[in-house]
DNA sequence: CTGAAAGCGCTAACAC
DNA sequence: GTGTTAGCGCTTTCAG
């Protein structure tokens, strides 16, 4: 068994509580008992047990992260952004993944609410309506990451401004001089994708180009497949585009694979965006223009987001949600066309 | 507050005991009680407080991840092998990211302490040696993921055969026909780094070919730029290496980024073999020659592993490592030289 | 400045 | 089958 206040205080010749004080510096106790006790703590190599404190302080000091999967390469950064914050403080982090299951997320949800984690930072672009009412009622913060679905006054918002973002995408395809645009998006990815295609919609509409329903093509996931697919879809047109936007870097990846293997090249004959700026857009060939989406600020200011609410009063009036803006990227795979 | 048994117990006219052992299906509880009890706990959302059961038992159900970089592509796909074993399991994950960083190392493992994990996987290439002592002397399993570092009984260890793999990818360039074969490390991963090039000059000497130290270079990092610099330096060379290994991926990424800068050209001028086999690896031009890695499977068995120990009696016999055996994927980035 | 006592929510002897 | 009692390790009134 771990050693305890008692077997300090046993040891010190005072109360447990004194014990407890000293080591909490409860300012009621002298200098020197602080130290003589911190001192023999260490010596005995005590470590606190969270448990116990936890059931009685009522906080677990721990943050429940949920995602959808954890292989998703942006989420590597966003999980970054969180830990980095966390880390200084005194909350550690629970992970677990739902891979759109609701068996998984039940699971995964009572879990996070039978230890009692102070907070829940979503980023999952889906969530169940039910364990989202579960979730609110065992009243803690939560905060959705890159997940407007919700509009509900106890739930708070950290989000990337996509709409914008393709906007300013389709605006720098236009100012190269391309006409015919294509989007190659992404059925699965929900809002986001909806999103995206909005802001190229308007973009198109902004520079008075016509919207070409042939030139939107959505395919299923959000993987290089999907890329390869909808691309040899374009090339097969009658008038292929001289220009797409992908959902994200890994569909631009398939896309230009796809361009690669019909014996056309990137970006002399079309040019290619992607959305996210993945690590390794900049090595792929030719390198990506895309729009970087500040990943790692996103589970910065989600975790900021939750321990600030922590620390406030109940009451206290808070932002409900925060827009972050990214940075369109200009790399080689966009050129203007011939 | 949260309702809690006795709350129950209060509803249902009986004892909060009675309550606490239908719930945990105690045999010698009434089948009816256990259902009425059951849907009574259901009713009023009852949701057990780990903390209060983790007091008591001595268990807390969590396991300690401690990674070095959330951002290693490398440890996505162990953190989901850890994670989709753990999650059908009544275990959750407590992720924390070291950063080399002394300061955070002891502050990591002092709250895995504090929070009673029921084991430790360290998937970190560095552990100080008194965050080690101290991690021991809690007398909880710890598995090691590819850090064959530490000879110690009472840890753990998973690992790949890495030696047995650059051994591999030598022999498959030395069938091409290649003679003059470089080798682009990196300094700061440590043991991971001396297997992978004990693995080639061990290649070479069973192809009968010289070790030639100009042809082995050590950049500090393991990231592209480290490629770029690592292969212009190959370049430099009066006689330059027809084939290249590099230590993983990022690097050769890097380093067909620098040769096709040179204005040659991968595979025909020179070829470049990396090591992970990478997401991307099969996306950049050319597709990369590599050796998979099975970083899933890594994770899957450190966490079996833990849950076996967890699960056997303390003294029960356990084979204290699992070596893993990876897959040599050849794809366009190698070919014969001229 | 320090101690005694109570209790957080749960489980586990030990009774009956 | 079920209840009584104690206690896990800690914090927190309330006394002194």
């Amino acid at each position: 068994m771990a050693v305890t206040i008692k077997d300090i205080a046993k040891k010190a010749g005072v109360s447990h509580t004194t014990v407890s004080r000293a080591l909490n510096d409860h300012p009621a106790i002298s200098k020197e008992t602080v130290g003589r006790i911190k001192l023999l703590a260490e010596e005995l190599d005590y470590v606190p047990s969270a448990a116990a404190r936890g059931l009685k302080t009522n906080r677990s000091l721990v943050l429940g992260v949920i995602v959808h999967r954890i292989e998703d390469p942006f989420l590597t950064d966003v999980l970054r952004g969180i830990e980095d914050t966390l880390n200084p403080s005194e909350y550690s982090l629970f992970l677990a993944a739902t891979k759109r299951d609701p068996e998984r997320e039940k699971r995964v949800i009572q879990a996070m609410a039978e230890r009692r984690v102070d907070g829940i930072i979503f980023s999952s672009l889906y969530i169940g309506v039910q364990q989202l009412r579960y979730l609110k009622q065992i009243d803690i913060p939560i905060v959705l990451i890159n997940n407007q679905t919700m509009q509900d006054p106890d739930v708070y918002l950290v989000y990337h401004q996509d709409v914008e973002a393709t906007r300013q995408l389709t605006q720098h395809l236009v100012d190269l001089g391309h006409r015919k645009i294509a989007y190659l998006g992404s059925a699965r990815s929900g809002r986001t994708n909806v999103k995206r295609q909005q802001g190229y919609e308007e973009g198109l509409e902004k520079a008075g180009l016509p919207l070409c329903p042939e030139y939107i093509i959505s395919g299923t996931t959000s993987r290089p497949e999907n890329g390869i697919n909808g691309m040899n879809g374009l090339l097969a047109l009658a008038d292929p585009p001289t220009a797409v936007i992908c959902y994200n870097d890994m569909i631009a990846i398939g896309a230009i694979k796809a361009i690669t293997q019909a014996g056309l090249s990137v970006p002399h004959d079309i040019s290619v965006a992607g959305f996210d700026n993945i690590d390794l857009a900049q090595y792929v060939t030719p390198p990506l223009t895309t729009f970087h989406q500040p990943r790692y600020q996103l589970g910065q200011e989600a975790a900021k987001m939750i321990l600030h609410i922590l620390q406030q009063d109940k009451g206290a009036q808070r932002p409900d949600a925060v827009v972050l803006h990214g940075e369109l990227i200009i790399r080689q795979s966009t050129v203007s066309p011939h």
